[in-house]
RNA sequence: AAGUAACGUCG
């Protein structure tokens, strides 16, 4: 059993899903894990309704989900919206006798936090008999997703100091983000000592949160810093950094640093294209850029890419061409 | 042998 299961892992995680059903299908004996295992590799393809599926199949042939199972199966409801299985799982979990199972709680948080139901949210939150920093994190993550809730993203930061849970980079990601939504200076500067205080202010996940911190207040050249600090460079940290030049209205340093991300043999994505047009001020630039994006790097323009063509367009004047476009953007942007 | 929060754009 031990044999199929992992097998089966190791196709799902190769992406070789076909491969992973085939094995799964053909074996003999499978118990929680290897359903379970199939489940998580199916949920890792999208392949939502495969998962829930083998869901009812297994408890057919008498095998009862268990905590991993859940936080799966819960994982797959939050991504996709998928609200009547979201409910039905959770008054599984509840007669599963699995309602005080901090991850699961956890999973629970994250799925309402995703449906964007505060209340439920909240009221697993509440429910929870102990509370990890997974669950106060997913809290603060939660009250990133609507700037008018900041203040009670960062009351859950000080209860769960309170608490006594150590906050990780994670958190702080999430508190950082907070504070410059807020634009609170003084608190920002507290959190920072927290911070060094944890010895975390080189991990790269704060210094990309921090970069993007520093360019909305102004502070390019903190940004930069930062950004050298960075081990590993991913692409939010290159996008980040293009936004820092976006907003400090300076194409040419953008260009440098979209450069430089090329060379460092990165692939660009529709993300970091939006953040290199937004610092587009002129028509030539942006279209060279909106060329290239489509033609040398072969992504799909969104509606976003367009709005951001039509904005410069705008700016220079060119309404006829900026009409033109918009009308040319069937995707519904505006 | 399986598992929950993870940083960038606009939203």
């Amino acid at each position: 059993v031990q044999i199929g299961s992992a097998l089966v892992d190791m196709y799902a995680k190769c992406g070789c899903i076909i491969d992973a059903r085939n094995v799964f299908d053909n074996l003999s004996q499978r118990n929680v894990i290897t359903w379970s295992t199939m489940i998580t590799g199916c949920i890792q393809h999208a392949l939502y309704d495969d998962a829930f599926q083998l869901f009812d199949s297994m408890q057919e042939q008498g095998i009862e989900p268990n905590e991993v199972t859940f936080l799966s199966t819960l994982k797959a409801c939050a991504i996709q919206g998928n609200i009547e299985q979201g409910w039905r799982l959770h008054a599984r979990v509840i007669l599963s006798g699995l309602g005080a199972h901090t991850a699961v709680g956890n999973a629970l948080i994250d799925m309402y936090s995703a449906w964007q139901s505060h209340q439920d949210t909240c009221a697993v939150f509440q429910r929870m008999q102990k509370r990890d920093v997974v669950s106060w994190t997913s809290m603060i993550g939660m009250y990133t997703q609507d700037d008018a809730l900041g203040l009670e993203g960062i009351s859950y930061y000080g209860k769960m100091k309170e608490d006594g849970i150590q906050p990780n980079p994670i958190t702080y990601g999430y508190v950082l983000k907070l504070m410059s939504s807020m634009a609170a200076l003084e608190q920002g500067r507290e959190i920072h000592a927290c911070i060094i205080e944890g010895g975390m202010e080189s991990t790269d996940i704060i210094c990309n949160a921090l970069i993007d911190v520093y360019s909305r207040c102004g502070r390019l050249m903190d940004a930069f810093l930062t950004f050298e600090r960075v081990h590993r460079k991913t692409l939010s940290t290159w996008s980040a950094l293009l936004m820092a030049c976006a907003r400090h209205g300076d194409y040419l340093l953008a260009l440098e640093i979209f450069t430089d991300m090329l060379s460092s043999g990165l692939k660009p994505d529709d993300v970091v294209f939006l953040c290199l047009l937004s610092a587009c001020k002129s028509v030539t630039e942006s279209c060279r850029h909106f060329k290239s994006m489509r033609d040398d790097h072969g992504i799909i323009p969104r509606p976003e890419h367009h709005n951001s063509m039509v904005d410069v367009l705008g700016h220079a004047g060119c309404l006829d061409e900026a009409e033109d476009l918009l009308e040319s953007n069937h995707f519904g942007g505006n």
